[in-house]
DNA sequence: TATTGTTATACTCTATAACTATA
DNA sequence: TATAGTTATAGAGTATAACAATA
């Protein structure tokens, strides 16, 4: 991989190596990446409906079913139906989620941080700063 | 996307961003992106036998075959034996293959350089380093 | 016996269409 | 009529096994 090569490939080739890494971090916990993702987004704000957390993590909403099943079983999360609306249903982590989703995040921010290994704050900022740009460009 | 997301979904979101930006480059030269990831290895070093080539891009050697076809029946590649080896057949780019990649090559440079507008060239630098330092701690 | 290129096959992931219940 | 969730199906992408030619 070198740093003449083009910047999707450069961005590939790290996005793969890490999620390489993170893979059996991942297994270790019982969880796929996508569900890792759901986890998160819910981790993070609001409690959605299925419809807009497929939409924020950029997923089909059909396969976000059995995604949530998945989860809903591990009991990792619920789907209660929303008062105000009962077409649809509100996706909530429960406590063991969000201990589940607690440690998953450590774990994976060790793997990371043993990849920065060597880059200097200034480079880890500007990486994170510039990437970021990158995906909010579209 | 936020910067306290984790730095794999960060790169997930900059290598989609950047896919999605390069495709519509891509189908007007009637190239795919693994196409176009061959052309770009071809074009950088030493005429690879298939297996190498596999290697190299990290693609499966029964895929490549069929993206090699294409390549060959469009006037992009040739597939020559190996006088060195009789089993193995080396891929060249023909001299319309070197006029075409280059040509993309380019048009994505623009796409890029668009995406990347708004950061200076320190962080610029910072980012290229830090990607493919990533790309090779595997 | 092992390896290169190849084909055929199976499997996974993803996208599309259609159904239900609500609005 | 339109939307949220669901199911079923089809399609693309990917991985596995086996074969012919050569080493």
């Amino acid at each position: 991989m070198n740093e003449d090569d083009d910047l999707g490939a450069l961005c590939a080739g790290a996005g793969r190596a890490l999620a390489e890494a993170e893979r059996p971090v991942l297994e270790r916990h019982g969880l796929s990446m996508w569900q890792y993702v759901v986890l998160s987004a819910l981790a993070d704000g609001e409690a959605p409906s299925q419809l807009v957390l497929a939409r924020q993590i950029r997923y089909d909403k059909t396969r976000l079913i059995t995604l949530l099943d998945g989860l809903e079983a591990a009991g990792l999360v619920t789907r209660d139906p929303d008062p105000a609306d009962r077409r649809a249903r509100i996706v909530r982590l429960t406590p063991e989620g969000v201990r589940r989703h607690a440690a998953v995040r450590t774990a994976i921010r060790e793997v990371e941080e043993d990849r920065l290994a060597g880059l200097d704050p200034a480079t880890r900022r500007a990486l994170r700063s510039a990437l970021a740009h990158l995906a909010n460009s579209g």
